[in-house]
DNA sequence: TATGAAAGTTGCTCCTT
DNA sequence: AAGGAGCAACTTTCATA
């Protein structure tokens, strides 16, 4: 799918504020609300992007936050993520080049909650060869307004 | 600030479909249009929760992610993170304990642009011992559902 | 919690390319 | 055809009581 200059301003204006409605963001950019809900439904069935929600994790009780890299056994990456893929806590997940074969994203309610689940419930999928745990001190940045 | 069960509700309605009206919301968890405006205008002026969208990074050009793992000097963590945050492509910063000090986590149009980053704009910054490049290769899980 | 005016949404048709 | 504008019925929002 193609995506021209007026996708991008919509975007851009939505990115921005999740909740703008279709009249003020075709007043913004100088075209027909129903224009803009035209490109809308278009990038929406396109899969280009979602209305969502960004919750605080540390606001609903989520105080840990992770980053765990994984070293895997060749041939067993598919496996390892469908395995982790359920987890509520678990985020984020995947493969990369680099010094680590996987790397997942998780929130825990406390310290106990993330040794449990490196300890039992990662500990017992296979193929997994090391496990490297880095716990979020602080966080500097996290948006995802990233359209130009 | 304390959320309570009718709060949770709304933002697992939420998180599943950020366009979701107030008076749907309402139906689906017996209260009033009212009552779910107000929780929703209290959560968002606590920062609970935000409306945002949310952009596939490849639809829009951005081909390439790497989550990168910095090595920095003691004491250094703020000035370099403060010198990341201008760059659009620097979506996450967060400080770590673990292997790594700091991590981020960018979006590249391609691997050139991967490479002018960590080679011009990374390696002029002061404080910054080493570089650990991971590319993304394939995603299994990207979701912000993390609400019971 | 209820009400009603104002604003927003939706599906339709018509027009232009 | 495909996309944008315009219209009218309907729904949602939100201040007020």
């Amino acid at each position: 799918m193609e995506l021209d200059r007026t996708d991008f301003r919509i975007l851009s204006l939505l990115q921005d504020n999740g909740k703008c409605s279709y009249s003020e963001i075709a007043r913004n950019i100088h075209v027909s609300e129903g224009t803009v809900r035209g490109r809308i439904k278009k990038m929406l069935s396109h899969d280009v992007f979602e209305f969502i929600i960004h919750t605080n994790p540390n606001k609903i009780g989520y105080h840990v936050q992770a980053i765990i890299g994984l070293e895997a056994k060749v041939g067993y990456h598919d496996e390892i993520a469908s395995q982790l893929q359920p987890y509520r806590a678990v985020r984020f997940i995947g493969a990369f080049s680099g010094k680590h074969d996987l790397i997942i994203q998780a929130y825990f309610r406390n310290n106990e909650e993330l040794v449990t689940f490196v300890d039992q419930q990662l500990s017992e999928i296979e193929g997994i060869i090391s496990v490297d745990v880095n716990v979020e001190l602080k966080q500097y940045k996290d948006t995802f307004s990233y359209v130009d």
